[in-house]
DNA sequence: CTTCTGACTATACCAGCCGAGAGCCAGGCA
DNA sequence: TGCCTGGCTCTCGGCTGGTATAGTCAGAAG
């Protein structure tokens, strides 16, 4: 029903997380308008008025965010010139912000199954060349699908715990 | 550097969406506060004062998440007595709330990775019985890791886009 | 010279998230 | 009888997310 707790994590009333990643990677980009706009980065977006459009956010907000996820490090912007055009700027994905791939495609899965009508959502993810369908699931390494209850939590390293207020 | 569109969607300017799933699931389930209490709930805590307690939350929004929760159908709440205790209710994950561990561990990881400081997060995610290592990830039926440029994205059916604005 | 476009900025405003602090009610226990 | 606990509710207030509308500025195109 739950997943499993091993080494001094067992007896949960004894600690309590003070920096949970959760928490602060909701923060950072647990915002509608973050998630619509890093779909759409993925889908190969990288200009203003092309995120504008294509999310259905007003300016202000793709400004805004854009300049945040920027100064976080998920974006980078460039400035460049196709000849006899003017200046524009582009937005580029970093490793940090691809590495949201699976956070904005599990919340895409979740609401294609249990928000959308019959039949699920508008669109599927396949595998490029064989068409296979793609999910976003709990995996070892080696590709083993695993269900919560397979799956332990550890302590990482001799890095202590917070104890617990109670 | 993008994933690929394949059929009717491979020119990006003819369509858009009306209804993406991920927008939709972050008006649903995207707030910090959800998430928290989620996580909890993979961890197994049932009750509102562990909810509260253990999320840092306070009781007030703890309260509101719960039944907010509850009426999506994330959570069904639950009268238990155990004998010679009073009443106390108990709330339990549905499947469409555990549908939603990708979305909180994809979270997790990526906090972990890009948020925290040298050596990742508190806590780590291993394979119950052999100890090694957990991740979420886009993966084919059979396991495959996938990068974002070995996926391609289709349309699901026969359900018409909305035609772009532009 | 005017117009158009890309990439914004400014102002005003509402709704929701979240915390702090207090209070409420029922049941069991001393 | 009074206290304690579990599970809430209420109010107040700040901050942020989001929309709508309008304006700005530079550089090409006509």
């Amino acid at each position: 029903m739950a997943l499993a707790f091993q080494g001094v994590l067992a007896d949960r009333r004894t600690w309590s997380l003070d920096t949970c990643s959760i928490g602060l990677s909701m923060e950072a980009v647990g915002t509608r308008s973050s998630m619509l706009i890093l779909r759409e980065a993925f889908y190969g977006t990288t200009r203003f008025d092309d995120f504008a459009r294509r999310t259905k956010l007003t300016d202000a907000i793709v400004a805004a965010r854009l300049k945040e996820l920027t100064k976080l490090g998920l974006f980078t912007k460039e400035l460049y010139q196709e000849l006899g055009k003017r200046r524009r700027s582009e937005y580029l994905l970093t490793e940090k912000g691809r590495d949201l791939v699976p956070v904005v495609f599990a919340l895409m899965q979740w609401g294609d199954k249990h928000l959308q009508g019959e039949g699920g959502g508008p669109l599927r993810l396949v595998e490029r060349s064989t068409g296979e369908p793609v999910k976003v699931s709990l995996r070892t390494a080696s590709g083993e699908a695993l269900d919560l209850e397979d799956v332990a939590i550890v302590t990482n390293g001799p890095r202590p715990l917070s104890p617990s207020d109670s």
